[in-house]
DNA sequence: CTTCTATTCTATAGATCCATAGAATAACAA
DNA sequence: TTGTTATTCTATGGATCTATAGAATAGAAG
């Protein structure tokens, strides 16, 4: 009881900090930043298309994010771009978005109505997308934008933006069965690739979560250009934001 | 472009959902219950004083942590006790300190301010007092509230609540090293403790992370009454929250 | 130097959050 | 029944957060 004379101020300096990190992911568009920066550099333009916000507002987000030192920023010419401090904030935001998973069935609900709908077959996990990569018979398509896919892919992977996927998807061979991956198991792109190749005839499926979680379980990744079915894309690669 | 008509809805409902973990925690007194709830079960009372607040304002807060489902109440007659509603919790609440260990230079100065002033030598490790566990010339003292010991300790050690420290010092071996732990790295009971055990005479040193780490790492965990130097208490076990 | 573009800054009104006060409830005891 | 204790509910003023509008800055291009 008695002689502790800072005890408490200590714990209320802490736990302040602590919130620091709290506050800066209580509003659903900065962790939305953070989801699109776990993904990589991003300039203030491209974040704001991407999340569906005004410049301005994307700005005074950032800047939250950036006075709480989870983002860093680069300033190139006129641009500026943003990027994670850490690796550990990536982390953390997947053990908030787990954690959420976890404890809200409507997360479950959301996901299931939307991504469900547009699965036809059960998703594919990792393990048995290693175990048939080699058999041939199986095409692994990367429809995140193709500066994603070039920062960094399962091996192996083809690359066709979702944007480009209407008009590429007749190069394929009609045959295969396609698994298509994204940015994760909450991310649009992927479902959005099976409900057009679905329609396109083809037999397809969705890798249960994405290429950071691929990444992060310390599986082999490729850089750069790699085989493409169709070698000359047919538009500028683009961001694709639905 | 075409033809995503709910992709943004989708989007919004998921960062909403992951949103409600984030304000929860965006506040320092939140955080603060949510770590004294990592050490289990407790009424609304008891964390009303150990976090230094009104009951009233506490349930406040824990009525927030509640409509998030990161906690769960149960009642015992006129009493409620909350507790987290998942380890996952507690997981979280560790990643978020952590984070904010890694980020936050301030959160080194303040432990550094408080905690190394109390330090007269340097901490002991989990693999240190492992290896040396066995060699007798050492005390492992828990200092938590004697409730905590008894839901789970490492094994040998001796439980003296920082409470009764003072009184009780005089049973420990004059000649032994003592090396004292308690809630984690920034909790202030070893801290305390070792001061009034440096006065007393002892050579003591703190392990340098505490219980929940310690269970955390799959390390054997003793529970119920164990060892005691000095078999009477002479004062009933009480929270210290100073 | 002027114009253009990307970003940030300032001010503001509306919404939300927070601590406290005072009242209400619920379980138990006398 | 009447207290008594632990907790929650309701109302309120003040603080903080958020989105937008309009202006300012800074770099690149003409």
């Amino acid at each position: 009881m008695a002689a502790v004379p800072t005890g408490r101020l200590v714990k209320d300096g802490l736990y302040e900090q602590f919130a620091r990190i709290g506050k800066a992911v209580a509003h659903p568009k900065r962790i939305e930043l953070l989801d699109l920066l776990c993904q990589g550099e991003r300039s203030v333009e491209v974040l704001a298309d991407a999340a569906a916000m005004t410049v301005v507002n994307t700005s005074a987000h950032l800047r939250v994010l950036r006075e709480s030192r989870l983002v860093a920023t680069r300033k190139e010419g006129t641009r500026v771009f943003y990027r994670l401090a850490d690796d550990a904030v990536c982390e953390f935001f997947f053990s908030l978005r787990d954690l959420a998973g976890d404890r809200y069935a409507e997360v479950d609900r959301i996901v299931r109505d939307f991504f469900d709908a547009r699965d036809e077959l059960e998703p594919v996990n990792r393990d048995e997308l290693l175990s048939r990569a080699g058999d041939g018979g199986i095409i692994v398509l990367d429809v995140r934008p193709r500066e994603e896919y070039e920062a960094g892919h399962i091996p192996g992977a083809v690359s066709i933006p979702l944007a480009d996927l209407k008009g590429r998807m007749a190069s394929l061979p009609h045959r295969a069965e396609v698994v298509a991956y994204c940015r994760g198991p909450y991310c649009v792109l992927a479902p959005q690739a099976l409900e057009l190749l679905r329609r396109g005839g083809f037999t397809a499926r969705r890798l249960e979560d994405g290429f950071p979680e691929w990444r992060r379980a310390g599986l082999p990744v490729a850089t750069g250009e790699s085989p493409s079915v169709d070698p000359h894309p047919p538009s500028t690669p683009e961001l694709t934001g639905p």
